[in-house]
DNA sequence: CTGAAAGCGCTTACAG
DNA sequence: CTGAAAGCGCTTACAG
C-alpha cells in the first residue's frame, strides 16, 4: 500500500550510494565492516525491505519454485506437497502451489501462469491422459522440471523422474499376505490406465503369478468411496478372497471401514495391506499394515535434487526408485 | 534457462514499437484490430511469454497472494488451502504457500519472505500465542491482509478476520446430544490458550449451564492420537460420560478408532459429535455427527472477498461469522 | 573499498 | 492509433 522504501532511500540515510548498499544486500565481502554496519543500520531505521522481484530482473534466482500437485486433498500429496514447501523454505525459496485435481486443462493453465511469474523450477506430480501442452510449455520455457510420485512426460531426459519403488512394495505386501496364509488376494483400486496403477500392481502380479493364482484386480477410484463400496462387492461377489492389496490407504481404510459395519473381523478371515503409510494407519482400528514409502524423507530428497539442480546445476538422474518397506500392523493378521 | 524472448522481440518481428507491443498485451482498445492480431502472430511465433515480475516493477498487481497456514497436514485446513487456492487461480492469481507448523518464528520468517517477493495479499490463519513479529512486518508492509478461521492479531480493523460461527455450532452439538437423551456431555481436544477452544467451547458450556450440568473439559492436541486416548481415559475415568461433542472430527475420528479397539458401542452408550464436517465423517462407520462448517464454501467466499480488496479497493468487515450447521449421523444416535 | 552509468523487461505519460 | 523517452528497484561491469 504505502510505498516501501528502496535501495536508494538507504543510500541516503547512510550516506553511501545505492551501489554500496547493493553490495552490502549481497553480502560482498568488498565493504568495510563499518560502512556495512552503517547501512544495516539506515535499513532498519526505515524499515527497508528487499524487493526480490526487481533484483531477479536484472541477475537471475527468482527464488520462487512451482508445485504442481494433481490431488492437494488426498493425504499422501497432502504429506508431500507440505514437506517439500517446508524443506524449501528452510533453504530460502517460496513455493507457489497448485492442486490441479486431475484436470489437464487447469495443469496447463497453472504451469502457464507459474512461468510467467518467473519460477525458476519446478516440482510437479503430473495428471495422466494425453496431453502434452504442459509439458510442451514446460519445454519451451526450459525450466528446469523434476517429475515425482508419477510420470507422463515422455522424454525421461529433459523432465527426470523420481518415485518410490511401488513394485517393490505390492510384492512384499503379497508376499506378506501369502506368507500369512491368504490363499487368494485381490488387488483392489487404482484407474488401470494410470501407469502408476501398472507399476503398483506389478510386484502383486508377478507373486500371484509365482503362486501360480490367478489375479483379480478390481479398479476404482482411489479413495475411501470406493474402498467402503469393494468391500460389499468383495464380499458378496467373490467370498473366497481372503486377502488385499490395496492402491492406496485411503482405499484400504474404506475396505476398514465397510468391513466394520458388515461385521467382517478384520485381520483374521479378510487380510489387507495398504499403500503409502499415512498418518492414519497407526491411528486406524484395526491398525493398518501398509506399504511404507516415507514421504516426508522422499520429500526432502527431491527438495534437496531440486535445488542442487537450480542452484549448482547438477542435473538429476533420468529416473529415480527410492526404496520402500512393509509396515506389518494388526490389520493383515500380524 | 534459455533467454526467453521480450516485448522487444516481438515489436521487432511485428514491425511495430514496443508500445505497441504493451499496449496489445493490456488489451488496450486504442490498438487497431489488425496491428493487434500482428502482434498476436509475432507472439505465437517467437513463443513469447508475458514477464509479470518485470510488468510489476512498474505497475503494481503482482496477481500473486499468499496463504499462510498454522496446519497444512489437518485435512480441515488442507481443504481450505486447496479451495482457496483453486479459486485464487480461477481468478488469475498464483498462490504462495506456507505451512508454519503452529511455529511462530517459523511464521514470522515465510510471511517476511512473502514480503519479499511482493505479495499483492495476505490469507493467514495464524498460529497463537504471544508473538506480534509477524503482524508487526504485516502492518510495517502494509500488504492487506485477512485473517481467517482463527485470530490472534489485536487490531482487528487493521486485520480483518472471517471464521464459521463457532459458538453456535457446540451448542447446537450439545443441544443435540441432549435432545437424543445424553446425561453428561463432556468437551474433548483442543488447547485450553487457543481462542478457537474458547469458542469452540461456549456453545457447549452454556449449553451444559442451561442444563445444570457441570461441565468436564478433557484438552489435547487436536489429533486423531489425542482422540483415542480419550476413549480408553473417559472409559476407564469418566465411565458416566455418554455424550462427546468434540474440538474438531479428526479427535472425534479417533475417539471412534479407540471406541472400536475397546468394543464401546459409539451411538448408544456414547453419543458423539465431531466439527468440521470434513469428508471421511461421512466415510467413517460409524458415520460421524459433525458441525458442518463448509470450508470449501468458506474458502470460496474468502477467496472472492480478498479478490475484492486487492482488486477492487473494498474493505472486508473487521469482522464476519459464517453460519454452521449441525449434520446427524450414526454416531449420536441419528 | 566506493561511485556513476547502463541495463533487466515492462508500463506510463507525452507527443505526434 | 503509434512511437520515443523516462522510470520502476535492483545488479553489473567499469572507473577511480
Amino acid at each position: 500500500m504505502v510505498k516501501r522504501p528502496t535501495i536508494n532511500d538507504v543510500a541516503r540515510r547512510a550516506s553511501v550510494s545505492k551501489s554500496t548498499v547493493s553490495l552490502v544486500l549481497r553480502n560482498s565481502p568488498l565493504v568495510r565492516p563499518g560502512t556495512r554496519a552503517g547501512v544495516h543500520r539506515a535499513m532498519a531505521e526505515i524499515g527497508y525491505v528487499y524487493n526480490r522481484p526487481a533484483a531477479n530482473l536484472r541477475s537471475a534466482n527468482a527464488g520462487l519454485v512451482g508445485l504442481v500437485i494433481n490431488d492437494l486433498r488426498n493425504p499422501f500429496f497432502t504429506e508431500f506437497a507440505t514437506s517439500v514447501q517446508m524443506d524449501l523454505a528452510a533453504r530460502g525459496y517460496a513455493v507457489v502451489v497448485a492442486n490441479t485435481d486431475e484436470d489437464p486443462v487447469l495443469q496447463a493453465q497453472v504451469v502457464s501462469a507459474m512461468i510467467e511469474h518467473g519460477v525458476s523450477a519446478f516440482m510437479i506430480s503430473p495428471v495422466f491422459g494425453r496431453d502434452d501442452t504442459t509439458f510442451a510449455s514446460l519445454a519451451r520455457a526450459g525450466t528446469p522440471t523434476l517429475q515425482v510420485l508419477r510420470h507422463v512426460a515422455p522424454e525421461a531426459g529433459r523432465f527426470p523422474f523420481a518415485a518410490p519403488d511401488y513394485p517393490s512394495g505390492s510384492r512384499l505386501a503379497t508376499e506378506h499376505l501369502t506368507r500369512s496364509g491368504a490363499r487368494t488376494v485381490a488387488f483392489v483400486g487404482g484407474i488401470e490406465d494410470w501407469s502408476v496403477t501398472k507399476e503398483r500392481t506389478a510386484g502383486w502380479r508377478a507373486a500371484m503369478a509365482a503362486a501360480g493364482q490367478e489375479p483379480l484386480f478390481l479398479g476404482g477410484r482411489p479413495g475411501r468411496a470406493f474402498g467402503r463400496e469393494a468391500a460389499f462387492r468383495l464380499t458378496t461377489l467373490h467370498p473366497e478372497v481372503d486377502g488385499v492389496v490395496c492402491f492406496n490407504d485411503l482405499v484400504a481404510l474404506g475396505l476398514l471401514s465397510g468391513c466394520a459395519e458388515i461385521g467382517r473381523k478384520v485381520g483374521h478371515d479378510l487380510k489387507i495391506v495398504g499403500f503409502d503409510d499415512i498418518e492414519e494407519c497407526a491411528q486406524a482400528w484395526p491398525a493398518l499394515t501398509s506399504v511404507r514409502c516415507d514421504v516426508a524423507g522422499f520429500a526432502t530428497q527431491m527438495a534437496d535434487t531440486l535445488h542442487r539442480w537450480i542452484d549448482k546445476g547438477i542435473r538429476p538422474v533420468a529416473e529415480l526408485r527410492t526404496p520402500v518397506e512393509l509396515v506389518i500392523r494388526a490389520s493383515s493378521g500380524g
